[in-house]
DNA sequence: GCGACAG
DNA sequence: ATCTTGTCGC
């Protein structure tokens, strides 16, 4: 077969998450998780930054935390955060230098264009159950959430339902809880509302995301 | 054609 | 994501 006209340039990108989607498995955790790792990327002066921890369930001790540092190689385009992102983030992963049974990533899960947010990419990659919490909506539509603490409200695209809406702080704006992979609905909900120490974030992602700012690294004058 | 658009 | 000081509100 020859193409006949130029291909979009992310054609083969978007292929390859239509291919891996199909590899997302939405299931009940397999069991109550030991260790859980949060992971989160910043980056200044066109380096990326990938922060990941790891915290002891359900007691959120810190375990341990890696950080990894590389040169921005391909531009943020909605859509194809991953091919972006995700080596940084497995390499912080990697260095933890042990096993998780559950990580929450920075970012969206099944609720994507085609079914591959980052965290499902990252899931399906290190066929680790994962999950996303993001702070804005990709695509789909939900609805908002009451003002009490804790309330929720469904994520809805292609008319199914691929996570919540939740109110994780009075006054705050929701956070978006979705299914990256090996994890279902009520899982992510679950894992997430216990993962809550007061902040809009929870601590895995809330903690990778401050690591990954880095320590005493902010100082104006 | 126009607007939306994780981080 | 990042650029940026002070400021409004619980």
């Amino acid at each position: 077969m020859v193409r006949k006209g130029p291909v979009g340039p992310f054609e083969g990108a978007a292929e390859l998450q239509r291919r891996l989607a199909q590899e997302v498995r939405l299931c009940p955790l397999a069991g109550e998780p030991r260790l859980v790792a949060g992971v989160d990327c910043s980056e200044r002066d066109r380096t990326i930054r990938a922060a990941a921890v790891l915290l002891s369930w359900p007691e959120l001790t810190p375990a341990a935390e890696a950080l990894f540092e590389g040169p921005c190689r391909v531009p943020y385009v909605p859509g194809f955060l991953s091919f972006r992102e995700l080596d940084s983030m497995v390499r912080a992963l990697e260095g933890l230098g042990m096993p998780f049974d559950l990580v929450m990533v920075d970012g969206c899960g099944i609720a994507h264009p085609r079914g591959l947010g980052i965290a499902s990419h990252l899931g399906v990659a290190l066929n680790v159950p994962s999950l996303g919490i993001s702070k804005s909506l990709l695509v789909g539509s939900f609805e908002e959430p009451g003002p009490d603490p804790l309330s929720i409200g469904p994520i809805w695209l292609n008319r199914s339902q691929v996570g919540w809406a939740l109110r994780s702080r009075r006054g705050a704006r929701p956070i978006f809880v979705t299914p990256g992979h090996m994890i279902d609905l009520d899982g992510a909900l679950d894992v997430t509302l216990r993962a809550l120490r007061g902040y809009r974030l929870p601590e895995p992602t809330r903690l990778a995301d401050l690591l990954s700012k880095g320590p005493c690294q902010r100082k104006k004058r």
